[in-house]
DNA sequence: CGCTCAGTTGAGTCATTTCAAACGTTGTGG
DNA sequence: CCACAACGTTTGAAATGACTCAACTGAGCG
């Protein structure tokens, strides 16, 4: 599994923009040369906290990045997953004021660019301004999939869905042929995301290596039967896509 | 309560988006002057499908409109719920493709607005751009309360929070005082929104009248006792306002 | 007046949680 | 290189919140 360097974050994001309305080699260029702030943070750490108003938005470059919120009993509950490549909180160069933290999952390392220069950009090329709000707008169709998801599936759907929707989400990437990805995750931390207990999380993993539907490791998702898993999850892909 | 005649619903959205960063006269006056198509729809019909592309989006005058997922066997998670003076889909403008149905929960009347205007608009005047954007990303915010909400709350405070919340926004419209609004939906839509069945949501819905926290009517709600109900919900109102 | 749709109630069941303990793995410092 | 600490995983048993099924009641409407 390949370990993006620093600069293939920014290429890897700026790909990602250009792939659905393709940005002039101006704007691109625009975007590649800006200059960003390297940081790491240990795993389990919340680099962002909620109600916070930050100067910058950060990319996530290694590792793996959640939005996550938290009832007054301390349950946690992740929103969203963000892989090498993406900026995690874009929204907050629109709105600066965090309404969810931002935590690192695994040892992560970040590359912070400041909101001026993201809305200087969006200004001098009106493309790029257009693929940031498009780029919020599928990041929101996401997190309603996981509503759905967890609204109304029960734990073996919910957790083949996830499992589909990241090994797409990587593909988009071009960091996995879609069978095999990282997915530096502790068992609570899925739980989290799921809106399972870990134990129940444990026991439906079990559940889903039985079947040979995937197999697990430490830190990486294998896919086993691809389309076993995405009719258990009733993964369909259109809504990552933003046709 | 007040129902809002057809332009009202218009000025209601201007004036919303206004609101945070005050836009210019004449792009204030631009969106107020936008052509629009007015469609009566009755209640349970779904006006824009799963996957559908449209070249309008749908502006709410009257009644109350959701954004609903289903899963293979019929279960239905609605995911927002859009009140007059809101646009249903405004993300539809930048991704046309739809990957939740709209649907009326009551016989409501839409205001059709061209994609193709709104685009219009928001490249002559950038702060309706910016403004359109904004308005999406509090839209997502949203979204991602209540994936908190339903992924780690049980009823009682799920519902708490989203009666607080729709309080709230109907505050921010000028259209309620906080106390009492209209919420025209039944048990089984208040289940889809809330991750219940429809036979939890009568209990709870009993449990919090018991409590003399809400009065609960055919189609509104009243707050009898706003800091219980925000306690009980864990409400903050952060996440809506976009500071 | 009868039909339909929404709300209400009861009883039994099930998925998931809770609590508690044991086990394995990894990293670290003596 | 061993011992230990820290963390994550696994297992069991009991408790429970929410669901299912099914029937009944009430309100609105043609």
């Amino acid at each position: 599994m390949p370990y993006p360097s620093n600069h293939s974050a920014m290429s890897l994001f700026v790909q990602r923009l250009d792939s659905h309305t393709p940005l002039a080699a101006d704007a691109r260029q625009a975007l590649l040369s800006l200059p960003v702030q390297r940081q790491d943070v240990r795993a389990h750490f919340d680099f962002v906290d909620l109600g916070s108003s930050s100067d910058h938005a950060s990319l996530v470059s290694e590792g793996l990045v959640g939005r996550v919120g938290q009832t007054g009993d301390g349950r946690r509950q992740i929103v969203s997953l963000h892989i090498p490549g993406e900026i995690a909180d874009l929204q907050s160069v629109i709105v600066p004021q965090a309404t969810t933290a931002l935590t690192a999952l695994t040892g992560s390392t970040l590359l912070r660019v400041a909101h001026d220069d993201l809305r200087r950009v969006g200004l001098e090329h009106p493309s790029i301004a257009t693929a940031f709000w498009r780029a919020c707008v599928v990041e929101a169709a996401i997190v309603a999939q996981w509503l759905i998801n967890i609204g109304q599936r029960p734990a073996r759907a919910r957790m083949a869905h996830l499992f589909c929707e990241m090994a797409a989400r990587y593909e988009m990437l071009d960091q996995s042929d879609g069978r095999r990805y990282r997915l530096p995750m502790t068992q609570e931390q899925l739980g989290d995301a799921l809106g399972l207990t870990s134990v129940h999380v444990n026991r439906t993993l079990q559940g889903l290596r039985e079947e040979r539907l995937v197999a697990v490791s430490r830190d990486s998702i294998e896919i086993l039967d691809w389309d076993a898993l995405a009719a258990a999850g009733e993964f369909h892909r259109a809504y990552l896509v933003a046709a």
